[in-house]
DNA sequence: ACAAGTTTAGACTCCAAGTCTAAACCCGTC
DNA sequence: GACGGGTTTAGACTTGGAGTCTAAACTTGT
C-alpha cells in the first residue's frame, strides 16, 4: 500500500462514516468515492481495496489511541490512578473518532482477521490495561484477580460496550461523564458497603 | 422466511462455523451449500439470502439464552445471586454455541441493524441484567450506581468480551471458571481491601 | 523541455448474489 | 392409485459491484 498524503487521508473521514453507518459490504467503494470527493481510481491507486480503506482508518485511530494511552501510563501516579487515566484516554478517542470507533467495534470479527489492525487493538487496548493491573498489584494500588488475562478483558469489554451504547445511538460521549462510571463498577465493584450477603 | 423444517435447522450448524471463521462476506452461499449439505436452491428455498441464514442462527441462539437467563432470574435468591446466576447462564450458551456466539460478537453492527437481532440481544443480555441491578438496589444486595445503563453496558461487555477472548483463540469456555473471573471484578472491584489509596 | 510520479475518466473482466424454471419427489386424501 | 399441494433440487440466467487496465491530463522537480 502506496504512502497516503494527508490530504486524501483527511478527506476518508467521511468514509468512516458510512463504513459505521451501513457497514462495509453496503458500502460500495463508488459511495466512498462520493461522500469523501476522492475519485474511485484514485482510491484503487492508494488502496488496494475497500477493507484497506478502513484498515487504514482504523490504524490511524488506534495509533492516536496507542500515543494518548502511552503519555496516561507515563505519570508518577500510583498504578490505579494510571489506569482511570489509561480508561479516559482510551474514551476521549472513542469521543474523538465516533465513526471509526464503532466501525472497530462492530466489526470486531474482521478487525481480528487483519494481523495488523489486531496487533494494534492489544497495544492501544489490551497491554496498557495488563501492564497496570500487575504494576498495581506490585504498588498496592490495586488487588491481585486470579485471571488477569480475563481481568484485563472484562476492562476491555467495559470501556468498549459502554462507549458503544452512545456511539451507536448517535449520542455523544463524553469521556468525564462516563469514566467515573465505568471505573466505579471496576474498581469499587456493584456489592454495598455493608457486605453482609 | 419460511418456516424452516428442524433437519435442516440442525444442518445449518456448520454455516455458523463459516460465518465465525471467516465471516460473512467471504462466506459464498454455495461454501454454505457444500459445508452444510444444503443445496444452494433449497437455501434459497427457506431464506431471502446469506445474511438471514445468519439471522436465524442468531435468533435460536438468542432465544436459548433468553430462556436460561429467565430461568436463572426466576428464582428467589438476592439480585446479586441471582446475577450471578445470570452470567453463568449468558457464559454457558455462549460455550454451547460457540461459533454462532462469535458471529455475533465479531459482528455486532450486522446485529444492530436488523432489529430483530438488536432486540434479542437485548433481551437476553441487557433487559434481566438491567432488570436485576435494579432489584439489587431495593433489595439491598448491590448498590446503587449512578448511571444504570452503563453499568448494564459494562456488564454486557465485560461478559461478552472475556468470552470472546476463548472463543476466538479457540480455547473451550468453562462458564465455571470463567463466571468467577468476571464476577469478581464486577462485584467486588479492583481496589484492594485495605482502600487506603 | 523532460522525466517521474499522480490523478482521473471510462471501459472492461470477473465473480458471486440472487432469480427463475421446470422436473422430480413426497404425502395426505378422496 | 390418481390428484394436488408443498418441497427439493439442478442448472441456466441476470445483475451489480469489485477490482483491473489504459491512456490521457496534470504536477513537480531538474
Amino acid at each position: 500500500m502506496r504512502h497516503v498524503p494527508a490530504q486524501i487521508a483527511a478527506r476518508l473521514t467521511a468514509a468512516a462514516e458510512l463504513f459505521a453507518d451501513r457497514g462495509l459490504e453496503d458500502t460500495k467503494v463508488e459511495d466512498v468515492a462520493t461522500a469523501t470527493g476522492v475519485p474511485k481510481a484514485t482510491l484503487y491507486y492508494y488502496f488496494a481495496g475497500k477493507e484497506q480503506i478502513l484498515a487504514f482508518l482504523l490504524q490511524e485511530t488506534l495509533q492516536q489511541m496507542a500515543d494518548e494511552v502511552a503519555i496516561a501510563i507515563e505519570s508518577s501516579d500510583s498504578a490505579a490512578v494510571r489506569l482511570a487515566e489509561v480508561v479516559r484516554a482510551q474514551l476521549r478517542v472513542m469521543a474523538d473518532q465516533p465513526a471509526v470507533c464503532r466501525a472497530l467495534i462492530e466489526n470486531l470479527g474482521r478487525a481480528g482477521r487483519m494481523p495488523e489492525i489486531a496487533n494494534s487493538v492489544t497495544e492501544a487496548y489490551y497491554s496498557p490495561v495488563q501492564q497496570l493491573l500487575d504494576e498495581g498489584v506490585r504498588d498496592g494500588s490495586l488487588r491481585a484477580t486470579k485471571d488477569p488475562a480475563t481481568t484485563a478483558m472484562v476492562l476491555f469489554g467495559a470501556v468498549t460496550m459502554s462507549a458503544l451504547a452512545y456511539l451507536a445511538t448517535g449520542r455523544s460521549l463524553s469521556p468525564e461523564d462516563l469514566s467515573p462510571s465505568i471505573l466505579s463498577v471496576v474498581l469499587d465493584g456493584l456489592r454495598p458497603a455493608d457486605s453482609a450477603n
